[in-house]
RNA sequence: CGGGGCGUGGCGCAGCCUGGUAGCGCACUCGCUUGGGGUGCGAGUGGUCGCCGGUUCAAAUCCGGCCGCCCCGACCA
C-alpha cells in the first residue's frame, strides 16, 4: 500500500528514514551531521515541550536562559565532566572572516588577527557556566533551593548521526536546580524522573522503565543517574531521559556554598536532568507502522483531518460547506484540525498523505454521510471506522481520540512485555540477547565484567530498575553475587 | 576514526564497461478525465552530468587530484 517506505521487516533503519524524511517531519540538511526539523516535526516538538514545561512549572521551576558559549577554561573544573566531553566538544577560535584570492577565485579564511585569548566552547551542555552563575547567585540557604531551567540547543560533535537520535546538534531541556540537602537533591531528582515517566506514558504512550544507570553508564560528573528507558520496534533499547543527583561534585568545582542557619559554609547539592528532541525519535520508532508515523493524540499537530469526497461540482460544494462546518465545531472544541480542500488529488491519495503523516483520527465526508447526518471515522491506529452522527460531533471525536491514546500505549506495552524475559545463565544470554528485547538477569555490579559483557554482545545495562525485591543470585556472567535483577538490551 | 556506497532537472534513478550534442519515473504547469484507498490520457517547463586538471577532432563516459554526502562499526542523549 505505502508508496516509497522501506518496510519495517525488510530494513528498520532505512524505514526509519524514509518515514522522518517522507512524512514531513525533518529532512537533512547542507551542514553535516545536521538536519532541519521542518514545521510538522517542530509542531510536535512545541506540542510536548509546552506539556512538559506546565509540569516542570507546575512543581516549582522556573525557565532562564544561559550563553551558547563555555570559556574553554569552566569545562576542565569538573574532572569527569571533561572526561566526558571533551572528545565531542566544537571550538570558536576566530571571530572574523577575511577575504583572500588564490588562482583567481575569493574565498574567506579565519582572520588570523582576530583570533581569541581564550577560546570559547560551544555548549555540549550547562552545568559548568550554570554552577559558576550559581556561585554567585548563591550565598544563603534562604537562597536555596534554586529551581530553574532551560529550553536551548547544545552541540556534541559525535561521529555517526541519525535523524532526532543523535545529531550534532540537537534541541533540548535542561535543568539545574541547588539544594541545601543531599536528601533534597535527590528527592528533586526522583520528582523530575517521576514526571518524565508520566510524560513518556501519558503524552507520548511511551511505556518506560524508571531506575539507575550503572556506574558505566552514568552520566560524566553526577553522583547517581536515573533514566526513563524505552523499547523501540527492532527490540532495541532507548535512553528517553536522565535525571542526575551530581552530589557535591559542581559545587566544589565552581566554588558553590551558602551558609547556614547556624553559620557555617556548606558547599550546595546539585541536580541536573534533561530531555531532547530525541524522544521525536522515540515516538517514531514506537508506534510507526510501514504507512508512516503514527502519533498519539495529545501531542500530534493535527489530531484530526476531515476529507470530503464527492462525484460532482454539487457534491463537492456540499461536501465541503459540511467539511467546514464541522471544522468550525471542532475547532470551537479545542481539537487541532484541518479541512482538506485539495480539488487536484483523489480521496485515496489523502487518506495515504495524511496517515504517513501520523494523524490519528481522519473523518471522511461523502455524499453517503451527508444523507445521514454523520460522518465515517478512522482511526489510524487499526483502521476501525466509526459512523458518528452530526449531533454527537464534538463529544464522540473527543472519545476516539481517548480510546487511540489509551490504545497506543497498552500496544507498546503488550509489545515491551512480550520482548521482556529472565534468563539465568550465559549460554542463554548470549542467545537470547541476537532476538533483541530485554533481559532481565542478575549482574554483579562490577564494571569490567559489564564492559566484557558489552565485548560480547553489544548489551549493556540499560536500567537497574527502581522499587524491585532483592532477588540474590549468581551474576549471570562472572557468577558471582550479585543482590538482584538489572535489565540489558542492546541500545540506540 | 576504520569499512562500504553514492554524487546526472526539485526527488529517485538509468546511461559510463565499449567516448559522438543527455534519458526514464515521480513531482511541477496547462487541458480534459477521475474522485468512498496513492485515477487515466494528452501537451509542456526544467539539467554548465559535484569541483579542478589531463587525454582526445570530440568527455557524463577514459585518466589524475580534490570536495561533499549517506550507510555500517567503535564513542555518545
Amino acid at each position: 500500500m505505502a508508496k516509497e517506505i522501506t518496510p519495517r521487516e525488510k530494513d528498520y533503519a532505512r524505514w526509519y528514514t524514509d518515514v522522518v524524511t517522507r512524512s514531513t517531519l525533518a529532512d537533512y540538511s547542507p551542514v553535516k551531521g545536521c538536519m532541519v526539523i521542518r514545521p510538522h516535526g517542530y509542531a510536535l516538538w512545541e506540542n510536548m515541550r509546552d506539556a512538559l514545561d506546565r509540569m516542570f512549572k507546575a512543581t516549582g521551576h522556573v525557565n532562564a536562559y544561559f550563553p551558547l558559549f563555555i570559556p574553554k577554561s569552566f569545562l576542565s573544573k569538573e574532572a569527569e565532566h571533561v572526561e566526558g566531553f571533551a572528545k565531542e566538544c566544537a571550538i570558536v577560535t576566530h571571530t572574523r572572516l577575511k577575504g583572500v584570492e588564490e588562482d583567481g577565485k575569493r574565498f574567506v579564511v579565519p582572520d588570523p588577527d582576530s583570533r581569541l585569548e581564550e577560546e570559547l566552547i560551544v555548549r555540549p551542555t550547562s552545568e559548568t557556566i550554570i554552577y559558576a552563575m550559581y556561585a554567585k547567585w548563591i550565598q544563603s540557604w534562604r537562597d536555596l533551593p534554586l529551581l530553574i531551567n532551560q529550553w536551548a540547543n547544545v552541540v556534541r560533535w559525535e561521529m555517526r548521526t541519525r535523524l532526532f537520535l543523535r545529531t550534532t546538534e540537537f534541541l533540548w531541556q535542561e535543568g539545574h536546580t541547588a539544594h541545601a540537602t543531599h536528601e533534597e537533591a535527590i528527592e528533586e531528582a526522583l520528582t523530575i524522573l517521576e514526571i518524565y515517566r508520566k510524560f513518556a506514558e501519558e503524552w507520548l504512550a511511551i511505556p518506560v522503565l524508571t531506575g539507575t544507570k550503572t556506574e558505566k553508564e552514568k552520566f560524566a560528573g553526577a553522583v547517581t543517574t536515573w533514566c526513563i528507558e524505552a523499547m523501540m520496534q527492532d527490540g532495541k533499547a532507548l535512553q528517553a531521559g536522565t535525571s542526575h543527583d551530581l552530589g557535591q561534585n559542581f559545587a566544589r568545582a565552581f566554588d558553590l556554598k551558602y551558609q547556614t542557619r547556624e553559620g557555617n559554609w556548606e558547599y550546595a547539592w546539585n541536580t541536573s536532568w534533561g530531555v531532547s528532541t530525541r524522544l521525536i525519535g522515540a515516538l517514531v520508532m514506537t508506534h510507526g507502522d510501514d504507512d508512516g508515523l503514527v502519533l498519539p493524540p495529545r501531542v500530534a499537530p493535527l489530531q484530526v483531518v476531515i476529507v470530503p469526497i464527492w462525484r460532482n461540482d454539487e457534491q463537492q460544494r456540499a461536501t465541503i460547506a459540511a467539511g467546514r462546518e464541522l471544522l468550525a465545531k471542532l475547532r470551537e472544541a479545542g481539537f487541532r484540525v484541518t479541512l482538506d480542500e485539495r480539488d487536484n488529488v483523489n480521496p485515496g491519495f489523502k487518506y495515504a498523505e495524511w496517515e504517513l503523516r501520523g494523524v490519528p483520527l481522519r473523518l471522511e465526508l461523502g455524499p453517503r454521510d451527508l444523507e445521514k447526518n454523520a460522518v465515517m471515522a478512522v482511526s489510524r491506529l487499526d483502521r476501525q471506522k466509526t459512523s458518528i452522527p452530526f449531533d454527537d460531533l464534538p463529544a464522540k471525536v473527543g472519545e476516539l481520540l481517548d480510546g487511540i491514546q489509551a490504545a497506543m500505549l497498552e500496544r507498546a506495552r503488550k509489545f515491551r512485555d512480550e520482548r521482556t524475559r529472565e534468563v539465568d545463565d550465559w549460554a542463554a544470554f548470549e542467545r537470547e540477547i541476537e532476538a533483541g528485547g530485554f533481559l532481565r538477569a542478575r549482574h554483579c555490579g562490577d564494571r569490567a565484567c559489564e564492559e566484557e559483557i558489552q565485548e560480547k554482545t553489544k548489551a549493556t545495562v540499560r536500567v537497574q530498575p527502581d522499587g524491585e525485591p532483592d532477588d540474590p543470585g549468581p551474576c549471570v556472567h562472572c557468577g558471582r553475587d550479585a543482590p538482584r535483577r538489572v535489565v540489558f538490551a542492546r541500545a540506540y
